[in-house]
DNA sequence: TTCGTCATGTAATGGGTTACATGATTAC
DNA sequence: GTAATCATGTAACCCATTACATGACGAA
């Protein structure tokens, strides 16, 4: 009954805090934004939302549009299910965001956090960013020591399959250090092309962060596109 | 019961080729190995092997060193139980490494038949680098035109993550570029660097591969450099 | 009326991990 | 004698997918 799984319910939530959404929908927009990392079935997610309801981070809406449901959601079709985001449920996001357990700097589970960071802290943002490079270093080390022990027992292509895994985590790395650098020098300094640029792009505001759907957003013309 | 496992089953039985040995060993050159791209635990390795001696593939040997046994295996300590690949075995693997199921593309069942890409033809290598670069360049061509379809939706972070995310799945077409080229012109032409050189490096043989094992392995010069 | 896609779910299965239980052998 | 590591296993989960069951709605 425990359908959880921490990436999805922190995923949900983050979804969910922009705008109330079908279990249907969710998992398309599940699946544009996290794709690259990370995929998810009805399977996983009808279960994973039930759970959340008992939990109180959600509340279903069944009824004839109570509000602030999108008008898109039930456009003349019978309602289904609409999944709203609680007080409760959205303290609770904010609270993951920023507590990030200890897996939080694995592969799939920072890409996730990293798909939400405009709606934290850039605070919070840095710590995810340092946790997942010294991760990687750790990581990093491992395959080297690891490698010097057993370089003569190999074969020339698990060599290279070493090497080529070696070299994606340090390009990581290096990735994560142009995040880093633009963050704590940055205000706006959105990451662009290769990040840590300091021509003229930064879109107005100083102060802060790309505040979630940033700039641009809002015409809410298609529903469904994604 | 069927704990099978496509990929560790196709993993044991590569390892077992080279020499009979115990689960516990199996386990740490698995994970050495295979490191990059999978790790197993004792859960899943011995089931497993269990399974392999139900279909024939591997025979458990337990007396006292019948005699292909690697001296290390029983230095005096009270012999345990040591697998070694059976004729049926070999068929088998090698079978499985010409045969590619259709998930002989995917991340991690290709990371595997890198590793022992030293125990095939040319032919097959071919193949199967080529079947993962088109199903990479599936991906790629998904993921432009999600993208295009959603960019303004999306907050700066998410695109950024995208991005990234892109960019190393092209890295890694090029990477199987530069192998596919390799193979391609090359007699032994192993992958050193960054693969794809034409220097003078090839070891002396010509027609084949670098059997597995092979006589190379690149310059010991520095270990970790990469 | 039939097809596509919206929409919600569940049961069977797959593939794996952690933690535990157990004990021998080696090195100090 | 005591710690590390070799060595083998199993039971209890966890997380997810596939395939299925069900049905409404809109468009051709």
């Amino acid at each position: 009954m425990s359908r959880r799984s921490g990436i999805l319910e922190f995923a949900v939530l983050g979804l969910l805090r922009e705008s109330p959404m079908h279990g249907y929908e969710l998992r398309k927009r599940l699946n544009t934004s996290l794709g690259v990392f990370r995929a998810f079935s009805y399977g996983t997610l009808y279960p994973c939302l039930k759970a959340l309801v008992a939990s109180g981070w959600l509340i279903e809406e069944t009824a004839g549009a109570p509000e602030g449901v999108p008008a898109a959601a039930l456009t003349g079709r019978r309602a289904k299910i609409v999944y709203r985001l609680t007080a409760a449920g959205k303290e609770h996001f904010e609270e993951l965001l920023a507590h990030s357990g200890p897996d939080a700097w694995e592969d799939e589970h920072f890409g996730v956090r990293f798909a939400f960071f405009g709606q934290t802290s850039r605070d919070v943002r840095m710590r995810v960013l340092e946790g997942r490079r010294s991760r990687l270093e750790e990581r990093l080390e491992r395959m080297r020591t690891s490698l010097a022990r057993s370089r003569e027992r190999m074969d020339d292509y698990t060599l290279e399959l070493q090497r080529h895994g070696m070299e994606s985590v340090e390009r990581e790395v290096r990735w994560l250090n142009e995040l880093i650098e633009s963050e704590r020098a940055g205000r706006d300094q959105r990451p662009t092309g290769s990040a840590a640029q300091d021509k003229k792009n930064q879109s107005g505001d100083t102060g802060g962060l790309p505040r979630h759907r940033g700039g641009s957003r809002p015409d809410p013309s298609d529903d469904t596109t994604t």
